[in-house]
DNA sequence: GCAAATTAATGATTTATTCAAG
DNA sequence: CTTGAATAAATCATTAATTTGC
């Protein structure tokens, strides 16, 4: 099926905004509230809109001229491809995911990218989403499990299912979770509270590359 | 108020994790799949992961000892507390959203957070999720506008609140990128942010190669 | 056998909900 | 109550599997 590829571009719209001035009606003086330590200009920035607008310089597409790289067709993410793990970070990750392990810290996953970096190009971002697509699907898998369970009553040997659980509890503490397939209805955050205190999502410096991120939680540990 | 902190550590489940094999039980031969023809290193790293559990040096906890370099720039945040935009910040961002921009994409954010940060301390993060805030919430109480007034053909009477919104809706624009609404948005962007928070770091926008798109904030010193 | 065409998986992005600070 | 912050669900988009026609 042609995926059809639209490519609108509904950017572009309010960058040729021409005058903005902002202040136009709102915009009080402005008494400096605090003066926020660096030299604060005495002057409020005019803020104009065209200095960080920019016209974002182009689209990139895939199918451009230039791209071809693809010879190598190696493991390092060539341009603009999506990540593609080996199975020995599949491995890892799916063992940190049995071991309890949902929704990481942006240490721990910046210290899980740089393991997993030796198997194979990869991003902090890429270990984020890995555990959020991967906790949602097994969710739903389950959840369709149940689902066929429910709809006729047999299994009463507890077959399948419970793999995991049975599977590891040998740890003590359990999954620290008991989330195991509690439909997000429940409150994760009161008992979750304290552990992801610096909870943020997270990204990774890569080399000199600094990155940045948007983070949750400031936190400030 | 109370804080209250439990504290309960439901971190270090997983860290104590004795042996971890990796490949004890599950891990196929792993037919190459295609050999990925990456240059894997001839010896694959044996994933410790111990190394990269690091007993974490204790779960600083707030009231820690040497916290309180807060200090400096105690402008907004003290420590822990969310940001609170001024006056000045909401006014350039509604602007912006009048303006049409719903998610701006990372060389944006990266901007406005620059120009915003002249006004009080902010984060990219904080640009982030005004804008994700700002559109739900523009969303959904159009919504609810638009029951309303089917619901109970009266005039909406101001109940309370919605200052904003009635006051201001509809600008001459606002249209413009059709994104208006759409059940999706189009597709993506690339996100590509760079660190320029903590003024220390510079940023350069080197193309669009990497992309980083969460974050983190390690608020280094 | 092998590529083009399809389908199945799953990485990446956006939207909807929810929690909780002020 | 408002709204910043965070998580989960929905879904878009690309890559690998697999099927199919030759």
């Amino acid at each position: 099926m042609g995926s059809m590829k639209v490519h609108q571009f509904a950017r572009g719209f309010w960058e040729h905004e021409p005058s903005l001035t902002l202040g136009c009606k709102r915009l009080r003086p402005l008494a400096p509230k605090l003066s926020n330590t660096d030299n604060t200009p005495t002057t409020v920035p005019p803020f104009d809109l065209k200095s960080f607008i920019r016209p974002e310089s182009g689209p990139r597409k895939l199918g451009s001229s230039d791209d071809k790289r693809e010879t190598a067709h190696v493991d390092t993410h060539p341009g603009g491809t999506r990540w593609n793990p080996t199975q020995e970070q599949i491995g890892i990750l799916e063992m940190l995911y049995r071991g309890g392990m949902r929704t990481p810290n942006a240490q721990q996953i910046e210290q899980i990218t740089a393991q997993l970096g030796k198997y194979g190009k990869i991003e902090g971002k890429n270990v984020f989403y890995w555990f959020q697509n991967h906790k949602a699907r097994e969710r739903q898998k389950q959840k369709r499990n149940n689902l066929g369970l429910n709809h006729s009553p047999r299994a009463p040997g507890v077959t399948t299912t419970t793999t995991i659980s049975s599977s590891l509890t040998h740890e003590s503490r359990g999954d620290f979770g008991r989330e195991e397939d509690s439909p997000y209805k429940r409150k994760c955050r009161s008992w979750t509270f304290e552990c992801l205190e610096e909870d943020k999502r997270y990204c990774r410096n890569e080399g000199d590359r600094t990155l940045e991120l948007f983070p949750l939680h400031p936190e400030n540990r």
